[in-house]
DNA sequence: TTGGATGCAAAGAATTTGCATATGC
DNA sequence: GCATATGCAAATTCTTTGCATCCAA
């Protein structure tokens, strides 16, 4: 299955760069990998706890930066302040975020940001070298839902 | 001067929504005004204290709490995980942010980034209600300065 | 006068660090 | 066997709350 092939490519990664495969680190990268929103470190050990109870918070905080600073994961920002990690899709860049079920796709920004950006450099003089881009919405599923609410009770 | 323009504008708001104008408020408002860079609460204190000595730290995260309500304000998400914020121009949602002098800038999204939405509200079902856009980069005068830095020492 | 605002101290929450122990390679 | 990873407990931040006091309208 993908979580297994993706799985096995980040353990090599992290043996080529001197580190190990623990069952700790396993059970971080499954729940990430399976997860269906962004996580953050609480719900991330909560989730692994099911397969793994003596998973301590510190060590998922020390996995997920490994995981970060091989770019293997992504980090957004919530609103209610804490952070929240997924898997990143290799060579994209943005999220697309649903506000009701917190579902998360990522995408290229395509030529229209780089034409944005191109612009904005014409217009101030800054050179761009990185950005954010997170959109907040529905995802098809809880617009259904939500219309099958208005129309029943 | 624009500062004191704004500072009446915020207070006369207030004012309307039942709020009061105080010693604290107004320091804390002036420091956001005459900043050159989104400020840390942390940072406004220490630099509205050179004004008014007393002023508490817990205040000035209510004063913000308000101003942000109110859109006076934005908050921003430090790579360092803290908050940071900045006056809004109205009807810009957007920021540039220089990382090394951390200079902000508020643009509009213009045509680019509603083509870019609209693709995407195409290509996936999501409906896109809200979006955060962060460019990270230099301005011209670090450039100019790092250009002065390679040429010289 | 009086309800909103303030400051302090303390509580909470998120994240990091020190260190002895456990474990992958 | 040895360097890396782990877990606990404690330390650090960052932020919010409780409460008596203060003050702008």
């Amino acid at each position: 299955m993908e979580v297994e092939r993706r799985l096995e490519s980040w353990s090599r990664t992290i043996s080529e760069h001197g580190g190990r495969m623990t069952r700790s680190r396993r059970e971080v990268m499954r729940v990430l990998l399976e997860a269906e929103a962004p996580l953050s470190p609480q719900e991330i050990r909560a989730r692994a706890r099911e397969h793994y109870p003596s998973l301590g918070l510190v060590t998922v905080y020390r996995t997920l930066d490994v995981l970060e600073s091989l770019a293997f994961v992504r980090r957004v920002h919530r609103e209610d302040g804490c952070h929240a990690y997924f898997p990143a899709t290799p060579g994209h860049h943005h999220i697309l975020l649903c506000r009701r079920c917190g579902r998360a796709l990522e995408f290229t920004g395509g030529s229209e940001l780089a034409a944005l950006v191109e612009r904005l450099e014409a217009e101030t003089g800054y050179r761009v070298e990185d950005h954010l881009l997170q959109l907040l919405g529905l995802c098809p599923d809880c617009r259904a839902q939500i219309a099958q609410e208005e129309v029943h009770g």
